[in-house]
DNA sequence: GACATTACTTACATTTTTTATAGTACCCTA
DNA sequence: TAGGGTACTATAAAAAATGTAAGTAATGTC
């Protein structure tokens, strides 16, 4: 996370590969440790940011900032603060967010298909 | 790329996410910086590796090499030898690899839409 | 015998992502 | 006045991913 080097390779070739190929600009956007969990749980309505870690037992709170940032600056989700005490913040999937669903559907159909059939091995 | 280490939180993270989420699983599996495009090539067909490097213009040996290797451990594509000189390797995606077309589609639909919303910005 | 071709490998450097730890502000309650 | 709850931020360090540059092996051609 933070900021790219704007001078690196990596970043040049990032920027190539999603100018000219869709799916992988879309893979950079939900392709973050967290994104897709934190996608998966807000597809079933807002939550708050505390009702989010809870959900994610091992994310550290700067992880879960980060990646709301990132989801929210690509407007995957919108953030909505309460002007209360103690604060409350909700974070909701936008339309295009929503849209992701057939995706994440897919995706776990296709992991679960995946997992059975090379049961023994890990993914990484 | 390279060994990943079994001690890190890191480690234990992705595979606690991996283990009761499918979705994240999949996305462990085809989530490296290439591997999309690759496997959106090798969707039409079996390619050699020179064929793909030239598809992917700015993508070093050593990368490719990497992202290969992990999609066929993976057993997303399955790589023959010939033994010819020089060298004759050909890369085909498996059946789940095969699989994964209606994610691709759908990725790439998805990224196009999201594209068109944010004209202005990239995605990073 | 030098050189080209192909599919790599190796050692090393840099960049990016993720984790760890400790704060902060605000008001309410005890 | 001390402590609790919530949603953060700052800084540092560890880990992972990516990039750079050079080399290898085997054979055929010049």
């Amino acid at each position: 996370m933070s900021k790219i080097k704007e001078t690196s390779t990596n970043f040049a070739n990032k920027q190539a590969l999603a100018d000219e190929c869709p799916e992988v600009y879309a893979a950079n956007i939900i392709g973050g440790q967290w994104s897709i969990v934190i996608c998966s749980w807000l597809i079933n309505g807002k939550l708050r940011f505390g009702e989010l870690k809870k959900r994610l037992p091992n994310i550290t709170e700067r992880m879960l900032t980060l990646q709301l940032r990132k989801l929210e600056e690509n407007k995957i989700i919108s953030r909505t603060i309460y002007a209360e005490v103690p604060p409350k913040v909700e974070y909701e999937l936008t339309k295009i967010g929503y849209e992701l669903k057939p995706i994440l559907k897919l995706l776990e159909s296709w992991g679960e298909k995946h997992k059975a059939l090379d049961g023994e091995k890990s993914a990484f």
